[in-house]
DNA sequence: CGATTTTTTTGACAAAATGTCAAATTTGAC
DNA sequence: GTCAAATTTGACATTTTGTCAAAAAAATCG
C-alpha cells in the first residue's frame, strides 16, 4: 500500500501544479483574477477535474498561502545561519523579508491576500492551521534569537518588567516596522509623491533604532551592518530562487491534502 | 442653475445611502459580499438604478474608502490639536489611529481592502486622487509635527544627514509600527497562541523607544505619557462618533461625485 | 392645468462564473 | 482480456454582473 500507482503520481503532481498554474494568475489582479476554467484550461483539463483537488477557489488559494508561508519561514531560518550573533541573525531575518517581498512577489502578495480576503472562513480548519502553525514558527524563531540574545549577554532582560514582555514588544516592533513598511511600500502610491524615496533604507534605520533603544548589543555601527548587508543578500536571493522551485512536499499530507473525489467520509454506510 | 430640485436632491442623498448600506455588508465577508442586488433591495430599489450612481462594486468600495481616509484625516487633524507640544501631538495622532481601528471598524477594514483587493485599476482617476491626496495630507501633517519640534528645539535636525530624510525616517517609521501593528493585530489570528497579549503596549512602547533613540524631546516619562492618553483618549472617542454620523459632503464633487446616467459631458454644447 | 420634453427607473436579457453529478472513460488487478 | 474501482467529463442549475430599450416619473412651459 506504500508504492504509489502511476496515476496516484500523476494526482500528487498535478496538485501542485494547480497551485503553479494559478499562482501568476492572481498577483495582478487578486482573487477573483482565479477562475477555476482557466485553470483548468491551462492544464488541458475540465473543470470538474480541479473541483476533485479542491472544493473551491478558497482552497486553492490557502494552499498557495501555506506553501508560501513554508517557504518564507524555510528562508528565515536559513537567514538565521548566515550570522553568528543573535542580532546580526535578527537583521538577517530583516533581510530575509526584503529578499522574500522581491524575489518571491507572489508568495509575498498571496499572504497578504489571505489575511484580508474573507478567505479564512470558507476554508477547511486543516489548511488553517498549517498557516497558523507556520506564522507561529516565525514569530517563535526571534524569540530564540532573544532567549539567545540574553544568554549570551548582549541583552539585558532585566530592564523590564518581565523576559516575556521584552521578548513581545521586540518581536511585535520588528514584525510591525518589517511587515508594515513593506505592506505599506507595495501599496501605497502615495509614497514617493509624499517624500519618502528610500523605504527600505527607512525600513531597516528604524529597526536598527528600536533595537539600539532596547540595548541589544552590539549596538548599530553603519560599517558593520552593511558589510552584513553586502554579505548576506546575494545567499539569501540564491536561497529565494531554490525554493522558488523546490517541491515542500514536507508536511505533505497537510500542504497538499489529496482528496478522494468520494470523500473520506465515504466508508460509515458501505 | 444653483438651487436643487427635489429630484436631484433625494439622488444626491442617495449616493450618501448607497454607502451607508453597503458599508456594514462588506465588514464581515468582503469584498465579495457586496451585491449589487442587495444594496437595491435594502433601499427599494431596483439594480438598474444602483448603475446609474456607481457603474461597478469597485468604484462604491473605493467611495466608501475615501470616505473613510477623510474621516481618519479629520480624526488625525483632530487629535493634534489636543495637545500642546509636536511629540505630545504626535503621540495623539497615534492614539487616533488605535481609536480610528476600534471606533470606525468599517472604516478601517474598508482601508485595508481598498489596498489589496485589485480595485485600483477599475476605478476612475477621480476617486483615486481623492484617496491618495487625503493619505498625503496625513503624511504631511506629521511632517509639519517635525519641522515644529526642529523649530522649537524638541529636535535636532542636525544630527541625520538632511532634514529631509529624518522626516522620511520618522514620519515611515510611525506608520509602519502603528499601521502594521493594528493590521496585524486585525488580521492574525496566531498573535495570542504566540504570546503577544497586549499589541496596543507594544505599539505605544515602541513608537515611544523609536522617538526617544532619535532624540525627539522631552523623552518618553511613562507618568506624562499615561496622563495624555487619559486625558485625550475620551475625546478621541467621542469625535471619532461623531464623525461616523458626518455627511462630509465637504469635497463634495470628487468625494460623492454624483454621476448623471447622461454623462457629466452634456454641458459642453448646451 | 395639461402637453411635451427631459430625466430616471425598471425589468428583461446576455454573459460569465460557480459548483454538482450521473454517465462515460480510463486505470489497475487478476 | 475482463471487470471493478477510480477518475474525468460535460451538461445542468444557480448566482451574479452589467446593459439597454421601453416604461414611468419629473420638470418645463405655453
Amino acid at each position: 500500500m506504500e508504492t504509489l500507482t502511476p496515476k496516484q503520481r500523476e494526482i500528487r503532481e498535478r496538485e501542485r501544479r494547480i497551485l503553479d498554474v494559478a499562482t501568476p494568475m492572481i498577483r495582478e489582479h487578486g482573487m477573483s483574477a482565479i477562475k477555476m476554467d482557466s485553470i483548468a484550461q491551462a492544464m488541458n483539463l475540465t473543470r470538474g477535474t480541479i473541483y476533485n483537488h479542491f472544493p473551491n477557489k478558497e482552497e486553492i488559494l490557502m494552499a498557495m498561502a501555506g506553501r508560501a508561508v513554508a517557504r518564507r519561514m524555510a528562508l528565515f531560518h536559513f537567514a538565521t545561519t548566515l550570522a553568528d550573533r543573535p542580532r546580526w541573525s535578527c537583521a538577517a531575518i530583516g533581510l530575509a523579508a526584503e529578499v522574500y517581498a522581491d524575489h518571491l512577489p507572489d508568495d509575498f502578495a498571496i499572504e497578504q491576500m489571505v489575511r484580508h480576503d474573507p478567505v479564512w472562513q470558507k476554508t477547511s480548519p486543516k489548511r488553517r492551521t498549517v498557516l497558523l502553525d507556520c506564522e507561529e514558527l516565525c514569530i517563535q524563531a526571534i524569540g530564540s534569537l532573544i532567549d539567545a540574545a540574553i544568554e549570551c549577554g548582549d541583552l539585558d532582560g532585566s530592564t523590564t518588567t518581565t523576559i516575556a514582555s521584552l521578548k513581545q514588544q521586540i518581536t511585535f516592533g520588528l514584525w510591525s516596522l518589517v511587515y508594515g513598511g513593506l505592506v505599506i511600500e507595495a501599496t501605497s502610491p502615495s509614497l514617493v509623491t509624499s517624500g519618502i524615496e528610500e523605504p527600505r533604507q527607512a525600513i531597516r534605520r528604524n529597526c536598527n533604532a528600536l533595537l539600539d533603544q532596547l540595548d541589544w548589543r552590539p549596538h548599530y555601527k553603519a560599517s558593520e551592518y552593511n558589510a552584513l548587508v553586502n554579505r548576506i543578500t546575494p545567499n539569501l536571493i540564491v536561497r529565494a530562487n531554490e525554493l522558488q522551485h523546490e517541491h515542500f512536499e514536507g508536511p505533505s499530507d497537510l500542504m497538499l491534502g489529496a482528496q478522494t473525489p468520494n470523500g473520506g467520509e465515504k466508508d460509515h454506510d458501505s
